[in-house]
RNA sequence: GGAGGGAUACCCAAGUGGCCAAAGGGAACAGACUGUAAAUCUGUCGGCUUAUGCCUUCGAAGGUUCGAAUCCUUCUCCCUCCA
């Protein structure tokens, strides 16, 4: 073996595949990954959530390993298949981002993704470039590759189509639009989740079809969202973003289940295979309690995505609101003059514009002993603030406000 | 083009004239328990100065009725079968 610097063909294979969930063909990879020409890589993502979290990093792990190895990257940013949207049946057909809209995303994402790729490194590039430029009789021919079967093979329209639910036509394009990209690009790998087995496949029989050697393909479990059931998503309210500040990331990490912890280090590749079957047989010995490996775990999510001591200050904060029952180090603060009428002053006032959806919802938090001042809970929301002074107003779980009255 | 079925709150889904702000499940929220865990248990879960009251909501707009999510008309969208 040569020194670390230089992997062998089989380390950088190795590492390439830790995690993967299915290659194809892994044979076929390991031969590409022997030439001495730097592969095409391509993985594509959604314009329209430029939001990215724990779940998109699961693929960008892997195309960064691969820009370590020297390989040519291809962050391929969907603008023309957004138009459709990948189709899971709960997508509409979108509208078309104008070119603004589709600059100002894409500004966002690199924003965000280079805090994981290296910017030199990367080709940022925009599928409208090709397929925009379609006639229909291209589309024609396109369409002409597959049949309506072979569509209906793929996992979500053969569930919507026994289900009745409908399937628009526009939604068959996707994956031929999608493998198109891979000819245009001349792709050598794509990278995607287990959810897009089937365009990915598609990818590699346009290749074939046009004569190019069909792309390998990688494909990353999908990371299951803090939910723990369905898979991260924006849409669903149970994701991680990776922009998101220190301390939320680091609280959203704790309070995952345990089970689910084990499950985030091993896909976000955070442990090799022998740390992460060590961590397993630690915990289940009670040789390391979970709550310490979920910190360690949450740390190093922050300190990927920020720094090591905003990590630190996370975990300390976090430690003593939660466990210590402490309040935060930054509360926002109100003050509000003794002199302002009484209404003003009221908790129903002050609260619920900061804390609460309506009224109503303040007065069940009331009921359900979920308001404090200064540790006393209050049961009445139409208590009013009387005094000169400085309160700390806790509502629900995470809403803290300083008052000043004055 | 013809025939039939459907649209209910954040999601799924019951409800076919008053007892419906609308069963049940999920999600969410609060409390208990804990490691801010998860699981579990309890409660809440349209809004309104807490009210045996009012307002808004059962695809949309009209109508019948003392009274409509429920009946009628028109419209929009979806599904199935036939062509």
């Amino acid at each position: 073996m040569t020194n670390t610097s230089q992997p062998s063909v089989e380390e950088a294979f190795e590492s390439i595949k830790l995690g993967a969930s299915e290659i194809i063909i892994e044979n076929e990879l390991r031969e590409k990954m022997k030439s001495a020409k730097p592969l095409k890589i391509k993985a594509g993502f959604d314009p329209t959530a430029p939001d990215l979290h724990l779940g998109h990093t699961v693929v960008l792990n892997r195309m960064r390993k691969f820009q370590d190895l020297g390989h040519e990257i291809y962050f391929l940013i969907g603008d023309f298949t957004g138009m459709i949207g990948d189709p899971t049946g709960k997508n509409e057909t979108r509208k078309a981002l104008n070119a603004e809209e589709v600059a100002a995303n894409a500004e966002t994402y690199k924003q965000q993704v280079f805090k994981i790729l290296d910017p030199a490194k990367t080709k940022v590039v925009f599928n409208s470039a090709w397929l925009a430029k379609l006639t229909a009789a291209d589309m024609i021919r396109l369409t002409a590759t597959h049949t309506v079967a072979r569509m209906l093979e793929r996992d979500d329209f053969s569930k919507r189509f026994k289900e009745n639910q409908p399937i628009s036509i526009h939604e068959f394009l996707y994956p031929l639009l999608q493998g198109y990209d891979s000819v245009a690009i001349e792709a050598d790998v794509e990278l995607g989740g287990t959810d897009q087995k089937f365009n990915l496949l598609v990818g590699r029989e346009l290749q074939r079809i046009r004569g190019q050697r069909p792309q390998s393909i990688i494909m990353s479990p999908l990371l299951e969202g803090t939910d723990g059931v369905n898979k991260m998503s924006k849409s669903l309210g149970n994701y991680i973003g990776i922009n998101e500040p220190a301390k939320e990331m680091f609280g959203k990490v704790m309070r995952i289940s345990d089970e689910l912890m084990l499950r985030y280090y091993e896909v976000l590749g955070i442990l090799s295979f022998n740390e992460y079957q060590k961590l397993k047989t630690d915990l289940s010995t009670g040789k390391v309690h979970p709550k310490t490996a979920k910190v360690d775990l949450a740390k190093t999510i922050v300190t990927r995505y920020h720094s090591a001591s905003s990590a630190k200050d996370a975990a300390d904060e976090f430690e003593r609101v939660f466990a210590q029952g402490a309040l935060p180090q930054d509360i926002q603060k109100v003050e509000i003059p003794l002199s302002s009428p009484a209404e003003t002053r009221s908790l129903t006032k002050i609260a619920v514009p900061l804390f609460a959806d309506s009224n109503s919802a303040l007065r069940r938090l009331c009921e359900q002993n979920g308001v404090s001042v200064d540790g006393q809970k209050i049961t009445d929301p139409k208590f009013v603030f009387d005094k000169k002074g400085t309160f700390t107003l806790k509502v629900g779980k995470r809403g803290f406000l300083t008052l000043v009255i004055g």
